[in-house]
DNA sequence: CCGTATCCCTAATGATACTG
DNA sequence: CAGTATCATTAGGGATACGG
């Protein structure tokens, strides 16, 4: 998004990046901490393999989790919460409450 | 959403709610009061006008805003957050908040 | 195990013109 | 002023197969 709708609006940037149907849910369970790409998947069981590589890919390019590669075999990869994402997690928790509070 | 999900993971229903480029403003921007619909999409200047029905219909569909139609000449609509959309207001607020504190 | 590439389909969005 | 209808376009998403 342009700067100038950024200014314009705060809230419209930061729908800008997690206002889509994975990301808060994959932000939501690397809460506890950092979790292995498979089993982070695992936690979203109705997503396709394509939107999981797509979700996490933009989530680290936008800075809000961080991806760790291990050179063993089989491959091995982690996510975590980068500094960015975790300053996410109050509002991740008041959106899970919201939800669960309603009819 | 089916229950299930629901149950599953109470953000995912949040975000099924408000998880769109527009509702978050939308809302947003009625936290000060009610407001005719025509200020409200000014408010909104990239929206097309076909979104911004559509927008404002699903809102008022999931009782987070109501519609008020004055029967004059020429019309004259307002919408105003409903109880369930004021109890968002602080999560709108903090996301605000967090897009403007981001570089 | 993890991720990419491809194909395909549907839903979301936009532009324009029109009605009460 | 507010909203609808239509058409055209694009983005989102799923299934499958393959590669490091």
């Amino acid at each position: 998004m342009k700067d100038s709708e950024k200014d314009y609006c705060p809230l419209a940037y930061t729908m800008s990046l997690i206002g889509t149907k994975w990301k808060p849910l994959a932000l939501f369970h690397l809460i506890p901490g950092s979790m292995r790409s498979g089993l982070l998947q695992k936690k979203m069981p109705e997503i396709s393999n394509k939107m999981f590589t797509q979700t996490v890919r933009e989530l680290e390019r936008d800075g809000l989790i961080s991806r760790k590669v291990f050179p063993v075999v089989p491959p091995k990869v982690e996510y975590e919460l980068t500094g960015k994402g975790r300053s996410l997690e109050d509002i991740l928790q008041r959106l899970d409450k919201w939800g669960s509070e309603q009819s």
